[in-house]
DNA sequence: ATGCATGAGCC
DNA sequence: GCTCATGCATA
């Protein structure tokens, strides 16, 4: 099976989460695993995997506790959820794009193995304004939200969950409680020592795992700033973090130093990875005054997997749906699939990153 | 900079 | 299946 080859792939785990996570790790019960990198970068697509086909072995009866919550009037919440996307569409959205009714793996290109095709990420055609206006589809789900918030209080469904740690998390879900609740714990904490940097109890912060939010901000800026001074790409830090030799601490991909900077991880994501990237600027700007720069290169690749895409319409549509039921059951996913024509997967892997979005650190956390 | 995806670990 | 940390591919 192409999708599990990738099941060579082995990671530092539990091992580099203890380290970095340190003591907060024991606070939560074991719960989080922080997967740093492996120090060697193995192949993670052995093969192609053929869409997500190859995953799909889903069973699932009815759930009987909640199956008929929408039993009565799903389809009418459905539709509804689709006109109001519908709607909201014509209304605004000047961001998405109109094209790419493609939704499925897009052709592979062969690729050339023998020799180094992509030794890249040398140049950064990264031009930000400092000032992040991105909230495009964060704000577009709370948008919808709002919208359909008051119309479901009627239903029964219960809000959806507010964005954010600021919110209580009202989870249905009794093991959801543990993590939340670690980040809750966490997130509280911090609202409780905003700026205390000081020591509790006898206890000093070597590694301020306490830092609140203010702090990560200003690192992450401070980060990024220096960054940019050593004319250091996010790519270049992320593969140099592998010559740091920090035990359990591999290679990062540029998508991960690009959310670090811009705090789009979450709240215990950052805390773990400052660290790190604290000892690489250390690092990094100590060769830089003695002028010795070390240069870091490795590449491995292979076969290229294709994005899958989702169309705008599907788009809003899931967005619609995602505004009701933030965690649709098996067969309501299955549902959607099905009228929006995607694949289960494709919905299901939609509805967890966007979870996982909400409980990104910026604006959702206290901003 | 971000969308869609994988995989580990947990329930 | 879910969450979470991460990454490839791409807009």
């Amino acid at each position: 099976m192409p999708g599990g080859a990738a099941g060579v792939h082995v990671r530092a785990h539990t091992a580099a989460g203890a380290a970095l996570a340190g003591r907060r790790m024991m606070t939560m019960n074991g719960k989080q695993h922080f997967s740093m990198h492996p120090a060697l970068h193995e192949p993670k697509y052995p093969g192609l995997h053929a869409g997500s086909e190859g995953m799909r072995r889903v069973c699932l009866p009815a759930p009987q506790l909640q199956g008929n919550i929408f039993g009565g009037f799903d389809e009418s919440l459905l539709a509804r959820a689709e006109a109001l996307a519908a709607a909201d569409s014509i209304v605004s959205h000047g961001k998405s794009h109109p094209f790419k009714p493609d939704v499925t793996y897009h052709t592979m290109s062969s690729v050339p193995c023998t020799s180094a095709s992509s030794s890249s990420s040398t140049t950064v055609p990264i031009s930000h304004h400092h000032h992040h206006h991105h909230l495009g589809q964060t704000l577009d789900a709370g948008d919808l939200l709002e919208h359909l918030s008051t119309s479901l209080a009627v239903t029964g469904m219960g809000a959806p969950e507010p964005p954010g740690m600021t919110a209580a998390h009202h989870h249905q879900h009794p093991h959801h409680h543990l993590q939340t609740m670690g980040q809750l714990h966490q997130a509280m904490a911090n609202m409780a020592h905003p700026h205390s940097m000081s020591v509790h109890g006898g206890m000093a912060c070597v590694n301020d795992v306490e830092s609140d939010p203010r702090e990560l901000e200003a690192f992450a800026e401070r980060f990024k700033q220096r960054r940019i001074k050593l004319g250091v790409t996010q790519a270049d830090v992320g593969s140099a973090l592998a010559n740091l030799k920090i035990p359990g601490v591999g290679s990062l991909s540029q998508s991960t130093i690009c959310r670090f900077e811009s705090l789009t991880l979450s709240h215990n994501n950052m805390i773990a990875l400052k660290p790190v990237l604290q000892a690489w600027l250390e690092e990094a700007e100590a060769a830089y005054r003695e002028k010795s720069n070390k240069p870091d290169l490795f590449n491995g690749n292979e076969r290229k997997r294709k994005r899958t895409s989702i169309a705008a319409p599907e788009k809003r549509s899931l967005e619609a749906y995602f505004a009701i039921q933030p965690r649709p059951s098996s067969e309501k996913i299955a549902a959607i699939a099905e009228k929006l024509d995607l694949k289960k997967n494709v919905v299901r892997v939609w509805f967890c990153n966007q979870r996982q979005k909400q409980k990104r650190m910026k604006y959702s956390a206290v901003h």
